[in-house]
DNA sequence: CAGTGGTCTAGACCACACG
DNA sequence: GTGTGGTCTAGACCACTGA
């Protein structure tokens, strides 16, 4: 339990304080899933503070998904899932110079055409929307790093159609010009075709890395695209995360 | 500007919405990034509310990632950086019961031994650790669906030793006894090799999703597990998630 | 039906960064 | 210096729900 005050840590709020105990008594184990950890008005004795102040350090716990809360019955130690994790998917030209190597750019393609309605992912942005679709490289080191198809709704973002997207790239661009609202990320694994292996400088059939992203901005499909990482030149980091949902 | 209290949405408490009017400008595009938003005091002003409860709503936001707040200067719609994602990496035995498919599990093989000082994530469980190394098949509808070889550390959990994960997989069964504190989380593409293919009942080559996953209680090592899922058969999920750190 | 958490108030003091 | 956000208080009322 804690009921003395810290005296190490002398810069941490008060409301830090209590979470970071209270996080300690569950992460050492001490205070195992299903603990009923005191309450409220215990911890505003313990700690010789106002109850918001409590609340406030439990609520942010409840925000981690490490309590449970139930009226009447008292908080919780949520029993732990490792279900949902924090992916980091940085932009490619922000990941190429934090690697510390010179970002390069191609443009492969650029054509103007409409959404067809066969393909699931064309349909989400609209069908029979304009569209523009964009095949470039992205280079690190003048070395393939990534090979990008991407369509763009020009319904939803009709500057783009004045882009020649040779200088910069469209994920760049887009980030810059365009605000998302939602996002759906599909990860998975394939092997290089001719074309892909070609263009990434690979032996085909070379496994690769397959990021899928879909972006909305209030309903509204704005872009959907797909970028291709060689296997072993690439992989994500997962951030630590407990049950989120 | 949300001037006007909320009329439709009855069941929302007051910072809620605050949060959402402010939310809904964001998302909307009415206040582009770098945008500034109202001082908390003319919110109070305008929702009739106390500083506290405005100031709950935004820091809510702040925690989404929507807004950016400096001292003296105000708070200010933050620029949207596609970075950090919530991936779906659910357990196995949920993931397949999920599709509808009955799971069933193989052992196929467990040993005792001690950590290799050359491999850097058995050192991660602590060197010379007694460690308790298990290979074996998920199955979906009696079919091959993942790989995985796992590293328990033994000194960490000397429960398992008396576990012979014949009727239990070692993920489920360390979710039921172990709380994690820390996990951290690599998703690469591999081709698969011989073993792994026949393993696997896919041809040598195949493009697979290897997921490996490192999880600690409190600065100790816990276990390490390589999960590989054939590329064709598997995708990992990814949640909307703006900027997250 | 009693006690929990959920919410909210009307103040207050402080650190900090900007002008 | 001055105004912002950051934090905290000592109350209060309410909804829910489990004993």
């Amino acid at each position: 339990m804690p009921p003395e005050p810290q005296e190490k840590g002398v810069k941490d709020t008060l409301h830090q304080t209590i979470c970071n105990d209270i996080r300690q008594q569950i992460l050492s184990g001490t205070w195992p899933p299903g603990y009923k950890i005191p309450f409220e008005h215990e911890l505003v004795e313990n700690y010789g503070c106002s109850r918001m102040t409590v609340n406030k350090a439990i609520t942010s716990l409840v925000d981690e998904g490490l309590i449970h809360r139930r009226r009447r019955a008292g908080s919780f130690v949520a029993r732990p899932k490792i279900q949902s994790v924090i992916v980091d998917i940085p932009d490619i030209q922000t990941e190429i110079a934090n690697r510390g190597q010179p970002y390069g750019f191609s443009l492969l393609s650029r054509r103007k055409r409409t959404a067809q309605k066969r393909k699931a992912e064309e349909l989400e942005l609209g069908a029979d929307n304009p569209l523009l679709e964009l095949r470039c490289l992205h280079l690190a080191s003048n070395r393939p790093f990534a090979l990008e198809m991407r369509l763009i709704n020009l319904n939803a973002v009709p500057e783009a159609e004045g882009i020649t997207f040779e200088d910069v790239s469209p994920g760049h661009w887009l980030l810059e010009h365009v605000a998302w609202s939602k996002a759906q990320h599909r990860i998975s694994a394939i092997s290089a075709n001719a074309e892909q292996a070609e263009a990434l400088g690979i032996e085909e059939g070379t496994a690769c890395l397959l990021l899928e992203r879909q972006t909305w901005r209030g309903g509204e499909g704005i872009t959907y695209v797909r970028q291709l990482f060689p296997g072993d030149a690439y992989n994500l980091l997962a951030r630590f995360s407990p049950a989120f949902g």
